[in-house]
DNA sequence: GTCTATATACAGATAGAC
DNA sequence: GTCTATCTGTATATAGAC
């Protein structure tokens, strides 16, 4: 039996894939209206503004990667965190090389217009970005954290980015074995992976 | 006396500054005609289309860009070609933090839509791209100039992303930073910047 | 070459019957 | 809660006088 909340879900769903996709400015709400398979008009309903819908579907990608990071603290090796980080990143490359990196694009784009849009995509790029802090933290790093962190975070951005102008995966895998080269030198280790469980890099649906 | 290509001259202008600050798609043809002072009509006179103006202005960006790196190939070390195209990034940093990379932003949006401005988008990049695999050839990096290029302008983008998306121009200017220690250490020596002319780094206009 | 007026299309948003 | 019909604004683009 569908809930009162069904639409509502199938709308946020919708748009987050067509904003992705096409970008929010040229994302319609007629778009994403048929995606979800709501007439035009019911979507006020739910949403009083396109805007409203924008922060919905920043919210809905927010939760999913608070839960995602939060997940990876069950990891125990702080170094095999931030590996897990980068090869989730690699699981969606055809994706990538089509649309871009949803987080950056979003900054990107909204981060031009300011208000609560640009804000709250900034947040998503700052969660990961402490997050990663935090791993360094974790390994020891007191002084030097934010930078490595800074590192990592600004090192995959810019490896999406360039995947998606060539549209070519191996720009990813490439360079995110630069990275990984990188922390298993500056470490002095490797990541224990053996202990890191497959549903851990599972990508949440 | 004002020539024929006049107007021309100024629509350019003004669509380059309005597209990066707002982005392609939510800049009107009325923006770009008010900010060049040519009634909005008369706008048809010299593109057919929107998709004309936004040849143009890449073509424009194509241009500056090629000029650029020509220019700098009169430096004789090819390790301070690269500080100086890193250097370069670090100008207008308020400018990257209010409305990010001109280009990066240019390969983000229009990527998405495809196209010939998807492509001409990408060539932007490509150029910059290629000229900095041609530096580590110049080094003596055969095998491996192509992943230190694509090392150096992925890291150039992730940077000036992150600047813009949390306004912070000292986060350039660490990763800047961090990039020519990369540089240094990986060469063995710094760069002989001292030949490098005043006019050389001089942001062409 | 220039510019006003306007055609055309479609976006976000609303009214109101059901 | 749902959905059709529609309002209103605005974007690209064109017509045609000058």
């Amino acid at each position: 039996m569908p809930r009162k909340t069904d639409k509502r879900i199938r709308l946020i769903e919708a748009a987050k894939v067509l904003i992705h996709q096409q970008g929010f400015n040229l994302t319609t709400l007629a778009d994403i209206a048929q995606e979800a398979d709501v007439p035009l008009g019911n979507v006020y309903y739910y949403f009083k503004t396109k805007e409203a819908i924008g922060i919905a579907v920043i919210e809905k990608w927010a939760s999913e990667w608070t839960e995602r990071l939060a997940k990876w603290e069950d990891i125990a090796d702080p170094l095999a965190r931030l590996f897990v980080l980068i090869r989730h990143g690699l699981d969606n490359l055809e994706m990538v090389a089509r649309f871009g990196c949803p987080i950056g694009g979003l900054c990107q784009e909204l981060g031009k217009q300011g208000g609560p849009l640009a804000d709250l995509a900034a947040k998503l790029l700052h969660d990961v970005l402490q997050w990663t802090e935090a791993q360094f933290r974790a390994l020891g790093f007191e002084e030097k954290a934010a930078e490595y962190g800074l590192t990592i975070t600004s090192t995959i951005q810019g490896m999406f980015l360039l995947t998606h102008t060539f549209k070519d995966p191996k720009i990813s895998e490439k360079q995110a074995k630069g990275l990984e080269d990188w922390l298993v030198k500056m470490i002095g280790r490797k990541p224990e992976m053996a202990a890191v469980k497959v549903e851990e890099l599972a990508y949440a649906d």
